[in-house]
DNA sequence: GTAGGGTTAG
């Protein structure tokens, strides 16, 4: 303190200001940091004894610039003037915590607390949210102040036992909240809150639902605080009957229907599924907010109605983070990534400032995208932009790289994350999977474990699909079984999803039915379909007809199963079969997707239908197509018109299938590409077996490694061979 | 102590 004070107390001396206002007027006038500290340092010399409001400024000046030198400042001051309980302690501890500095709040707390400086019930919450806001956080700082505040004889005290729920809470420690919830004698409405809004936080929403059941068994009345926190968690937790049960209750208390409790009703029904009563409620608000306009419009876009979410979105004067955020996320989950970034830049442009949670929605689109030029673009915007610490967001850049078709630069972000959690392994499992590398998958699995992280329904999701794309079967068999025994994890409907596609796949089509019937529940179209697509891709008109009729039963509008089925006949040359289910798809307006293909040049995603040309460059690219196909029948490729699922005479199918759109976007990715380079090139469906030979040729004969994402996974086209080993 | 946006799979 004294080296930075003493040369501007000189300074002051040689060059006093000419008219100096009094020194009192300037004690309680003066706001900037260096200023402040002149002052202190005067009344430091005088004697004279400092103001209790002008300490505080000081403080506060502290800590909008904060440096480790204003740090020592704080405490230093802090140190000088304490008295034995002291109010200003305290509130340096909720300011340093609230400030967004909690790691200084507990350095401060240490060195206050070694200085023998008074900790009160008042310092404790401040540390205790400093505690539960760092990141890094283990419950061990917690349980100190926990079991300080026992010593201290506060284990009776509301105000410290609720803060230490809090802080428990907060680091997802939800026992141990619970534990000490419990054994608080006296319990206000603010420590229900806590533990209520604790639950929710961690994603325990039934927890929280139970909780409030023991809360009103016990007399409480709920505020409505504690109410919009509970309809908050009926929505997460799809709750309807209690979220309709407090909705009444509401209405029955009299309680003033305040803007929270209203959005929060709107959120709830529109969560639950109850989009019209979201809407009506909706409609009777006004003037609506931002939370409430948000929670509609992204009500919409889960609904697939992203037109109508966005015209709720264009028509709010006010957007804050959340709503471009939800925006973003709303097109990213509706498959629209181009649009996804196409807003982020928009809101950029206006000056908002992302997030933890809009990076990781932006992610999410690049990886849904897959190019990777775009996701390499958005990796350098996290890294400059202070992201590139944040364990989610590193997660999801695995995905990234790996749904963009670099499991180089996926396997680089894993191995630079220490302290991996269970998403960072799956992610990097899936990863391995989508490429086809199943052993490596396995492998991974097994360091996971072995370095004591356990396994989830979803890391089991990705270990199956592993096996199931590289031909593992007896493999597959004894991760199904070590689920069940060794971990303990019921398998849902996705699990045997990835066994029947795996069993089918391998020719096993009768051991898959026969699992399918020994399942517990029944099954659904996923579970059917993966049956279907083992039928077609083997042939096996009788069991394809038995699964289609099935999955139909599910679901009369199930394109898949027309499309499959009609597949299967195609492939056995049964072209009245053909006709016939392509009129009944006809008849119930079932639309089979359009396949489409895209690929990346220069950050440029250009997108090709079946037979477009649309696109600017287009007389070169068939030009260049014809001369492929030339040049690859010469190694001796000739068009597998099997994949033309409609009769059509011999030359109209060959056409057919050399207009397939990967070959377009091949063909622009030759042009623009020279000798060893990669292509990559992304499509909405599965590629077909013609295009997959044409690719494998042409690896080999324009010597290009050729990078093909289709609907479930990668193909790595290279010297004439393909990754997936033509099992796909 | 309160409402709206989130990473792995599908």
């Amino acid at each position: 303190m004294e080296s930075v004070t003493q040369p501007l107390a000189a300074a002051l001396r040689q060059n006093p200001p000419p008219p100096t206002p009094p020194l009192h007027h300037r004690i309680l006038t003066a706001t900037a940091l260096p200023h402040l500290k002149q002052i202190h340092a005067k009344i430091v010399r005088s004697g004279l004894r400092l103001p209790a409001s002008f300490v505080s400024r000081l403080l506060d000046a502290s800590y909008s610039s904060p440096s480790s030198s204003s740090l020592d400042y704080v405490l230093s001051v802090l140190i000088h003037y304490h008295t034995s309980s002291s109010p200003l302690v305290n509130r340096s501890l909720c300011t340093l915590a609230r400030a967004a500095h909690p790691p200084w709040t507990l350095a401060t707390y240490g060195r206050l607390r070694r200085a023998g400086i008074g900790i009160d019930r008042f310092s404790l919450p401040a540390v205790l949210r400093a505690a539960a806001k760092c990141r890094d956080t283990t419950s061990a700082v917690v349980r100190e102040v926990h079991g300080l505040s026992a010593k201290m004889g506060f284990d009776a005290d509301a105000f410290v036992q609720t803060a230490v729920v809090g802080a428990y809470a907060a680091l997802g420690q939800t026992a141990d909240a619970r534990g000490v919830f419990d054994r608080m004698i006296h319990r206000d409405l603010v420590a229900w809150s806590v533990m209520l809004d604790g639950y929710c936080q961690s994603g325990c929403y039934n927890e929280a639902l139970l909780l409030f059941d023991e809360m009103r068994s016990s007399g409480v009345v709920p505020d409505t605080v504690i109410l919009a926190t509970i309809l908050s968690a009926c929505g997460r937790a799809k709750n309807l009957a209690l979220g309709e049960a407090v909705h009444s209750f509401i209405l029955e208390s009299n309680i003033s229907f305040d803007a929270y409790l209203h959005s929060t009703l709107i959120s709830m029904y529109a969560n639950c599924g109850l989009i019209d009563t979201a809407q009506s409620l909706y409609d009777e608000m006004l003037p609506k907010n931002q939370v409430a306009s948000t929670a509609m419009f992204f009500a919409y876009a889960k609904l697939g109605q992203i037109e109508t979410a966005r015209n709720i979105f264009d028509q709010m004067a006010d957007k804050d983070l959340v709503c471009w955020t939800a925006m973003i996320s709303g097109y990213a989950e509706s498959d629209q990534p181009n649009a996804a970034l196409k807003l982020f830049n928009e809101m950029q442009l206006l000056g908002v400032k992302p997030d933890e949670i809009t990076m990781l929605s932006v992610i999410s689109a690049c990886a849904n995208l897959g190019a990777l030029d775009q996701a390499k673009g958005v990796h350098i915007f996290v890294n400059r932009n202070g992201f590139d610490h944040v364990l989610s967001i590193r997660n999801a850049l695995i995905d990234m790289y790996s749904k963009c078709g670099s499991l180089a630069d996926a396997c680089r972000v894993f191995n630079e994350i220490t302290g991996k959690n269970v998403i960072t392994w799956t992610s990097m499992i899936t990863g391995f999977a989508l490429h086809g590398n199943g052993r490596s998958a396995i492998a991974l699995f097994d360091q996971m474990v072995a370095e004591g992280i356990m396994p989830n329904g979803v890391t089991f999701i990705s270990l199956l699909y592993a096996c199931s794309h590289t031909g593992l079967v007896e493999e597959g068999r004894r991760i199904f079984q070590s689920m069940v025994d060794v971990y303990n994890i019921e398998p849902k409907h996705e699990h045997y999803s990835c066994m029947v596609d795996l069993l089918g796949r391998a020719k096993l089509l009768q051991e898959a039915l026969e699992l399918i019937e020994s399942m517990p529940f029944a099954p659904n179209v996923v579970v059917w379909g993966s049956l279907l697509g083992a039928c077609k891709i083997h042939g096996d008109i009788e069991l394809g007809e038995l699964v289609a009729k099935k999955l139909l039963e599910l679901n009369p509008d199930h394109d898949g199963a027309y499309v499959l089925l009609s597949n299967i006949y195609a492939k056995a040359s049964r072209w009245d079969d053909v006709r016939q289910v392509r009129k009944l798809m006809k008849n119930k307006g079932v639309l089979k997707e359009a396949g489409f293909s895209w690929i990346e040049l220069n950050g440029h995603v250009h997108e090709f239908m079946m037979g477009d040309k649309s696109h600017p460059r287009s007389s070169d690219i068939y030009g260049t197509l014809d001369e492929v196909v030339k040049e690859l029948e010469l190694v001796g490729y000739s068009p597998d018109t099997k994949a033309v699922l409609v009769d059509l005479e011999e030359e109209e199918k060959r056409e057919a299938v050399l207009l397939h759109s990967e070959k377009l976007a091949l063909s622009l990715g030759l042009i623009n590409s020279t000798r060893g380079s990669c292509i990559r090139i992304a499509k909405n469906l599965r590629i077909c077996e013609d295009c997959h030979s044409f690719m494998k040729l042409a690896s080999k004969v324009f010597e290009r490694e050729i990078v093909l994402r289709d609907r479930t996974r990668f193909h790595h086209f290279k010297d004439g061979v393909c990754s997936c080993g033509d099992y796909w």
